[in-house]
DNA sequence: AAAGGTACCAACCGCTCTCCT
DNA sequence: GAGGAGAGCGGTTGGTACCTT
């Protein structure tokens, strides 16, 4: 029994809804959202109201599809950390981790559904490995390749390392270790990507490099490297990592006879290559 | 054109964690 | 240390748009 819940709203907000909770966090800041929910005059819980501004209404927030590189890292550190989606998400900047677990169910688990392998099987994330992020990294290659081409004189060196280090392809279970192409006594050359061996770096100490007149995103904040990687996150600082693409690619805990077994069974299908891994789909541009 | 199926994503729920008293 | 409130996290659900038959 219990009396209804007083005028709790529920379901998808209306824009004047939206434009109420703008407003009141506009004058009074994020937080104390219960006390938020009661002096706004909305009718929603305060765990409602969080979870709208941070996930939709907030200002940084990006909308629209993931990039490939997106894409690459988010598949990388899932498989790093498994479903700590706020961890990952915040290794992406403007994106929620709402958003990157919808992007996980909805498109990596339906990859692992359609091929019938438990999507956090030992399996799965070798072909992960062995065929999704290869062509995820040949995606970012031509979308690099297809961007104009800055005059010599604003070219960055990151520019330059990125499309040295990316227009070259990429054979399957090749070992790349090259040094990480962002060349400066603050990049941390570790082996994996973590919030805490990673190293911010203020965007000054990059003064002689300029920012792509289309840089976005899916150019800048994550300058993709087959080893490493440097993007610009929220505060506007470069971020350095590395992604251990040896880890990827490299050797795997299957043994050779497994993974070959695997590996034949894949590309012997066509319907597999063809189908199942259409990475028009998966990358869904708009 | 309509019905059924599928994909996507915003929002909700329950649980845990953290902080404060 | 205990208890309560607020905040955060990850899993799940429901609505809707799109696709297929």
């Amino acid at each position: 029994m219990g009396g209804p819940c007083n005028d709790i709203r529920r379901g998808p907000w209306t824009t004047e809804e939206d434009k109420l909770l703008i407003h009141y966090i506009t004058l009074h800041g994020e937080g104390r959202w219960n006390l938020l929910a009661k002096s706004s005059g909305l009718k929603r819980t305060g765990k409602s109201c969080r979870l709208r501004w941070l996930n939709y209404l907030k200002p940084d927030i990006k909308h629209g599809n993931l990039s490939p590189q997106e894409q690459l890292l988010i598949l990388e550190l899932h498989s790093k950390w498994g479903n700590r989606w706020s961890k990952i998400a915040n290794h992406l900047p403007g994106r929620t981790d709402n958003e990157i677990k919808n992007y996980w169910r909805t498109r990596v688990q339906k990859q692992a559904r359609h091929l019938k392998i438990n999507s956090n099987s030992k399996r799965f994330v070798e072909i992960l490995r062995r065929f999704w992020m290869p062509r995820l990294l040949e995606k970012v290659e031509q979308d690099l390749s297809l961007l104009p081409t800055s005059s010599s004189t604003t070219t960055s060196t990151i520019d330059q390392t990125v499309h040295q280090n990316n227009l070259s392809s990429l054979q399957h279970g090749e070992q790349i270790m090259t040094q990480p192409p962002c060349k400066t006594e603050n990049l941390n050359s570790s082996s994996s990507i973590s919030s805490s061996n990673s190293k911010a770096m203020v965007l000054p100490k990059y003064s002689n490099v300029p920012i792509h007149p289309h840089a976005d995103f899916a150019y800048y904040n994550l300058s993709l490297q087959r080893n490493g990687y440097c993007y610009v996150n929220n505060n506007n600082t470069f971020e350095a990592g590395h992604l251990d693409m040896q880890a990827l690619m490299g050797p795997t805990d299957m043994s050779a006879t497994e993974f070959q077994v695997a590996e034949a069974d894949w590309m012997k299908d066509d319907d597999l290559a063809g189908t199942f891994w259409n990475m028009d789909e998966l990358w869904h541009t708009s």
